[in-house]
DNA sequence: GCAAGGTC
């Protein structure tokens, strides 16, 4: 028997399909496989066996950090079912053809399969076949001339699993134990996650130390009938005085002294890999894991190609003209055939062409009323980016105005979609038309009003979450299937909160910590070393276990350094944690207020100065708190946001003002607050604050 | 309970 492995169950369907034209489904193990004559089509699931150290490391407190560099690792299966079924398939087999993705994980995943299926069938012949598109073309090809199994590529995404592990393990729980953040709420470091909150907080420190300045802008409005904007080409002006003068010196006519017209050709977009897809899709308004999510929906639904690809240029093998013609009769049906009357598809091509899978295209016409909105949103950009891709350019009319007053220079410029070319089919991201009237050389314009705003410098934005993905790409950080999670990664950690992501301060104190002691895991050179590393072991030119060793003895240096700074490095993380849950001054004492826990797992807002100063808030028993810099603008307090897993966050707003809120509805209902049994009634070292009850059961607060 | 990489 024939035995074929892929990677994943829909492309093992697909396969069988095309080799075998009509293929019988049957289960193995609660596995799907796909049969013919003499030949089983069976998907895996990606990886199906991990590594891990041995049970006797699980404890974090007994076992010191350094001692996980050198430790042993194991395989463990986490698909025990496919596992399985792979076994049996094995035995009735006589030549096994691994066509898993055909880049390094792919073929590691087809060596793990390799492996299991050798065990149980030792005298099976194994070959594999490399295609990058499930086209029928493709397919053929790749089996008509599979290749060898490339041990080395996989070996190669072998050490970076091993090395992947032994920093991130050992360093995630170095940081976690010392500054006591364990459970649920440890903290991590890895290769990927931690040059990516690096990015972050080094913009956040940029945002920090900036200090706007003024300046001002004039801005005179022309008329001739028609009315139109020109700022003063000496914008931006430091000097006030030198506005006034100028703002001065107007006078009440100008006359044009430049006036040009010319074409301006805007080309159209490149296909969407992964990364180009998340940015597009975030610059609506997806979070890049909520973007995925759809994307994956849609894909697994029929209605767009694989999702994760790093390829930007679409494969001969891929049948444009017909992909289109099949949303002819659909709800893009006017778009489709305006794209058909073309003589010829020249669709665009970016930068990256891999053999993963081609660009994300859509493989279905779907009508508006099959899917959901948010679904539909993501699906009419993904339609709507694979017409631009075939579209010809978009042409503008540029018009270009200087206009001269007493001496004194104002520019402007208009814009016009002319040619709409592939904005017909893409309208993302247009900028606004801003028109020019029609003007001569030399003619006079009225001034109709003139004006100098003061303005400030603005700091750098934050990067948004299209931003990352795009910047990790090019930094080498994770790979089309992980940046997305290694963003959401930052939130699950708490380092950071709010979109567009803000670190910290606990983000703060574990970046400094480690940039001081651990360099290597902060920067994405690490990664790009590895890339090379990992080159050179699927070259043949040095061994898995050279560069996995190397890479341990330099985590065992690390370590002596943390060994030696321990004291310093638990003091910021310390400080950072603290930072993170001062809320502000005392209105009670002046101190400063912390979110504090209670001995029965609650949480409360209580005073630095406790037992001297009583002064307490309530907090909700459930989700995670997070201190915003917002302040209250009666309270000068923090305000308060509540996140809770995946769901919509809960801003409390102001502690104090929720609480008062809550004690006036409260007498309004005409509840009093009772006091605690175990309180003396009277105790002359603390004050009895009204607000006492309200650590007491139950957290009393008003849900906007 | 740690990472990052697959996939659902």
């Amino acid at each position: 028997m024939h035995l074929i492995v892929t990677e994943k169950n829909i492309t093992a369907r697909k396969i069988a399909q095309l080799l075998l034209g009509s293929a019988k489904e049957r289960k193995v193990d609660g596995v799907s496989v796909y049969e013919g004559d003499d030949t089983a089509v069976v998907g895996l699931s990606g990886h199906i066996v991990n590594i891990d150290f041995p049970d006797e490391y699980n404890n974090w407190q007994s076992t010191a950090p350094k001692d996980l560099i050198w430790a042993n690792t194991e395989m463990r299966y986490t698909q025990k079912k496919i596992a399985t079924a792979l076994k049996k398939l094995a035995k009735e087999a006589t030549h096994v053809t691994i066509a898993t993705d055909f880049d390094r994980e792919g073929e590691l995943i087809g060596v793990e399969a390799y492996h299991i299926i050798k065990d149980a069938a030792p005298a099976a012949k194994f070959d594999r076949a490399r295609y990058s598109a499930i086209t029928r073309q493709e397919i053929e090809h790749a089996f008509a001339n599979t290749v060898p199994i490339d041990f080395d590529l996989a070996a190669a995404g072998e050490a970076r699993q091993k090395i992947d592990l032994v920093w991130g393990a050992a360093l995630t729980r170095y940081i976690s134990l010392t500054c006591g953040r364990l459970g649920n709420s440890f903290l991590s470091v890895g290769r990927v996650q931690t040059p990516l909150l690096a990015l972050i907080v080094d913009r956040e420190k940029d945002i920090k130390a900036f200090t706007p300045t003024p300046y001002w802008e004039i801005y005179a409005t022309f008329t001739n009938g028609e009315e139109f904007v020109a700022g003063h080409t000496g914008n931006r002006f430091t000097e006030k005085a030198k506005a006034e003068g100028i703002m001065a010196r107007l006078g009440r006519t100008g006359k044009v002294a430049d006036y040009k017209k010319e074409p301006r050709v805007e080309y159209p977009p490149i296909p969407f890999s992964t990364t180009e897809f998340i940015r597009a899709a975030a610059s609506i308004g997806f979070s890049a894991a909520n973007a995925m999510r759809i994307a994956e929906n849609l894909y697994v639904n029929g209605w767009i190609s694989y999702p994760r690809t790093d390829n930007t240029v679409y494969p001969a093998s891929l049948n444009l003209k017909e992909i289109v013609a099949q949303f002819a009769g659909g709800e893009f049906g006017k778009y489709a055939q305006r794209l058909l009357e073309q003589s010829s598809f020249k669709p665009t091509r970016g930068k990256k062409e891999t053999t993963d899978h081609p660009p994300i295209y859509p493989v279905a016409s779907a009508r508006k009323s099959e899917i959901k909105a948010d679904e539909w949103r993501v699906y009419e950009l993904v339609v709507s980016r694979f017409f631009a891709t075939l579209a010809p350019p978009a042409e503008y009319e540029v018009r270009n105005v200087c206009v001269d007053v007493n001496g004194e220079r104002f520019k402007a410029t208009g814009s016009m979609l002319s040619t709409p070319g592939y904005r017909l089919y893409y309208p993302y991201g247009m900028a606004k038309e801003e028109l020019l009237p029609e003007l001569s050389v030399g003619q006079e314009l009225a001034v109709k009003n003139a004006a100098m705003d003061e303005k400030l410098t603005k700091p750098p934005v934050r990067y948004g979450q299209g931003k990352l993905v795009k910047m990790m790409e090019d930094l080498g950080l994770g790979t089309k299937s992980t940046r997305h999670e290694a963003i959401q990664k930052l939130y699950a950690r708490n380092y950071v909160h709010g979109n567009p992501p803000v670190p910290t301060n606990t983000a703060f104190a574990v970046v400094g910590a480690l940039e001081k002691y651990a360099d290597l895991i902060t920067k994405p050179d690490m990664t790009s070393r590895l890339e090379s590393d990992m080159d050179s072991i699927a070259e043949g030119k040095i061994k898995e276990e050279a560069v996995v060793q190397e890479s341990q003895g330099m985590l065992e240096t690390i370590f002596d350094d943390l060994d030696k700074n321990h004291n310093d490095i638990r003091e910021v993380l310390y400080e950072g944690l603290r930072e993170d849950r001062r809320i502000g001054k005392c209105p009670s004492c002046g101190k400063d207020l912390y979110v504090r826990k209670s001995k029965k797992g609650g949480r409360f807002i209580g005073c630095e100065g406790y037992p001297e100063c009583n002064f307490i808030l309530p907090l909700p028993r459930m989700g995670t708190i997070i201190v915003t810099e917002k302040n209250c603008d009666k309270h000068g307090i923090s305000h308060i946001r509540i996140v809770n897993g995946g769901s919509k966050p809960w801003d409390l707003g102001c502690p104090q003002c929720n609480y008062e809120e809550w004690q006036k509805k409260n007498a309004a209902e005409k509840v009093t607050p009772v006091r605690k049994s175990s309180e003396p009634a009277k105790k002359p070292a603390r004050k009895t604050t009204k607000k006492k009850a309200a650590d007491d059961k139950g957290a009393p607060l008003v849900k906007s």
